[in-house]
RNA sequence: UGGCCGAUAGUGUAAUGGUAGCACAGCAGAUUCUGGUUCUGCUUGUGAGGGUUCAAAUCCUUCUCGGCCAGCCA
């Protein structure tokens, strides 16, 4: 075993061991070549990221090249918009798969060709039966299927009927081209899976040139020896399939000899990871698109706020193996928050606020202090902003008779008002038992947040001045669904969606330098959490900021052990 | 009683016959002009039985549990 102390190299995944035994074994003459495949048939969510993150990693580690490649071969799902936004995902996370944007539809021709081969080495039959009674006679899980009454159809009857199925001579479902392999394999994909189909329906590349499209299963292989890929890494699901896979490849006359390897998809709790489920939250309305800012999707998260640099952090954490498991949420939040801790621009917004009235401070006097932008980083510099005799505070941060550790502003206590001066509460004015407004004086010694007798306060504030601050509004988002499992207990997922998902809070108050935000922008309002500015419903009249994800709260913790609401 | 795959702290992932680590979560404390950040310490694990071996998470064996597969979807 290596000594773990002079070792500090990251362990290896077992796909990489393959791949650097490939190497060693000189298996990869031409390079390694891994291929992203999505179908276009709705948008990428953080489990694609995995897969994006692994196959362009990989081939970029090993000096080799990752492709692009859009499997399209069920027209009737898919469609242009998707393939803009797959494009627009992976750019965005960070990947170029330039020059190499392939899709299986370019390989149609060849397809067929092949297919036709098959057919003339008595590899392959036309087959009449109906959908159901292929199901009848493919058999179960413990029994084996039977043989078609066309399985011994001649070739010359084989070709011409496959011939007129291109030629769009027949109804869609009345053949199919199947592979003539084993009836009886304890392996069901290998029982004479299908091959080609008649649907007579536009392709979004192709337009009417086809009416016959191929199955996956025959599609993928091929497509992965045309483009010579050498690693054609996909989930655990398709570990079946790869009998098939082989011998498609073998079987097809081609020379490249691609490998599937497969690995265990990454699920995430109190979320759905499956693009029908997904498709069903847009289509009926549970969200407000695929972009919607609650969605796992990738463009989802991007309006979010998340960065492509968190998410790429945090599926690396999560490893590449075989075993099917769940990861936690918190750690996807402690990948972001790891991130836009860094990053992100301080500003200070009070979504609830309450009005503090500094009675020793001039009426006629604006000051403006110089803010740092970012604690962790010098080099983003500071701003000014403006203090004044008004000033809104979050209701939150003042309470009338406080319970023990609480640390902010209360009757006769002194809390720091950030980067500006210390306050004491004097005195509050209430009106039907709500305040009003919270009376202080401050200390002019303790300008900018500091004293010069060096005296301690426990609490900081966040604040904005009252004629200056800036209206906007903000959307709390929570996690859309409220079980770890969506589902689990009834069957239906749409039973656990959290009803607090989305909290819109309007007649929020921030600091004016909001005013010059930008959408793309990471912000920290402070002691609040992260935010972005909305790319779609933001108007110039009133910006809308996204809560990215809330700050830790240790005080929200000790609130809820002390039994206090 | 079909086939394939898998099983290591609460979660995810290392250790490939030689001291069971890491990250997240949790707990306790320190620091702090964000109850943020940072730092320190702690708790918690090889599914079960049998075997091989000086030595087993690792090899063999039996069992248990879990995942996937019966689209003319991918």
């Amino acid at each position: 075993m290596v000594n773990p102390a002079n070792s500090s190299e990251k362990p290896k995944n077992f796909i990489e061991r393959i791949i650097e035994n490939d190497i060693a074994s000189g298996n990869t003459p031409s390079g390694v070549i891994t291929r992203f495949p999505p179908e276009p048939n709705g948008y990428l969510h953080i489990g694609h990221a995995k897969s994006i993150t692994l196959n362009f990693t990989l081939a970029e580690k090993y000096n080799g090249t990752c492709h692009l490649r859009f499997d399209d071969t069920n027209p009737a799902k898919e469609e242009l918009e998707y393939i803009e936004s797959i494009k627009r995902d992976i750019s965005w996370l960070g990947f170029s798969w330039q020059p190499h944007e392939y899709y299986a539809s370019d390989y149609f021709g060849l397809i067929y060709d092949i297919a036709e081969k098959l057919i003339i080495e008595g590899k392959a039959y036309v087959d009449s039966l109906s959908a159901e009674e292929i199901r009848h006679y493919r058999g179960t899980l413990k029994e084996p299927g039977r043989e078609s009454p066309d399985r011994d159809r001649s070739v010359d009857e084989n070709l011409r009927l496959f011939r007129e199925m291109r030629d769009g001579k027949h109804h869609d479902g009345t053949y199919v081209l199947r592979a003539k392999i084993d009836m009886k394999s304890p392996n069901l994909n290998m029982r004479d899976p299908t091959l080609f189909r008649i649907k007579k329906i536009d392709h979004h590349r192709t337009g009417a040139t086809w009416s016959i499209y191929p199955m996956y299963d025959f599609t993928h292989p091929l497509s992965d020896a045309v483009e010579h890929v050498t690693h054609s890494i996909c989930t655990l699901e398709f570990e079946d399939h790869r009998p098939l896979y082989d011998w498609v490849v073998e079987n097809s006359g081609l020379e490249s000899v691609p490998h599937q390897y497969e690995f265990s998809r990454l699920n995430l709790n109190y979320t759905v990871m499956s693009k029908r489920l997904l498709l069903q939250l847009v289509k009926d309305g549970h969200v407000a698109g695929w972009d919607d800012p609650r969605m796992p999707t990738l463009s989802g998260m991007r309006r979010r706020g998340y960065s492509p640099e968190a998410i790429r952090n945090f599926v690396e954490l999560t490893g590449v193996a075989k075993t099917v498991g769940t990861v936690d949420h918190a750690l996807l939040d402690h990948c972001l928050r790891e991130d836009l801790n860094l990053r992100a621009k301080r500003l200070m917004a009070v979504l609830d606020p309450v009005t503090v009235i500094i009675d020793n401070y001039p009426d006629d006097t604006v000051e403006w202090f110089d803010a740092e932008n970012n604690p962790e980083d010098s080099s983003a510099g500071t701003r000014k902003i403006p203090f004044s005799r008004e000033i809104l505070i979050e209701r939150e941060d003042f309470m009338e008779d406080p319970p023990k550790k609480y640390f902010r502003l209360a009757p006769g206590r002194e809390i720091r008002l950030k980067h500006a001066y210390y306050i004491t509460c004097t005195h509050i004015v209430k009106h039907n038992n709500q305040i009003l407004e919270i009376h202080c004086t401050y200390d002019p010694e303790s300008r900018g947040g500091s004293s010069p007798d060096e005296r301690k306060v426990r609490g900081t504030s966040h604040w904005v001045s009252a004629k200056h601050a800036v209206d906007c509004e903000i959307r709390l988002y929570d996690r859309l669904f409220s079980a770890e499992v969506p589902g689990e207990k009834t069957g239906n997922f749409l039973d656990d969606i959290n009803p607090d998902s989305i909290k819109v809070i309007a007649g929020c108050k921030a600091e004016n330098s909001i005013i010059s935000v930008q959408p793309g922008e990471y912000l920290q309002f402070m002691r609040t959490g992260y935010f972005c500015l909305d790319a779609v419903d933001s108007t110039p009249e009133l910006p809308v900021f996204n809560r990215t994800l809330p700050l830790r709260d240790s005080w929200e913790k000790l609130k809820k052990k002390m039994g206090i609401s």
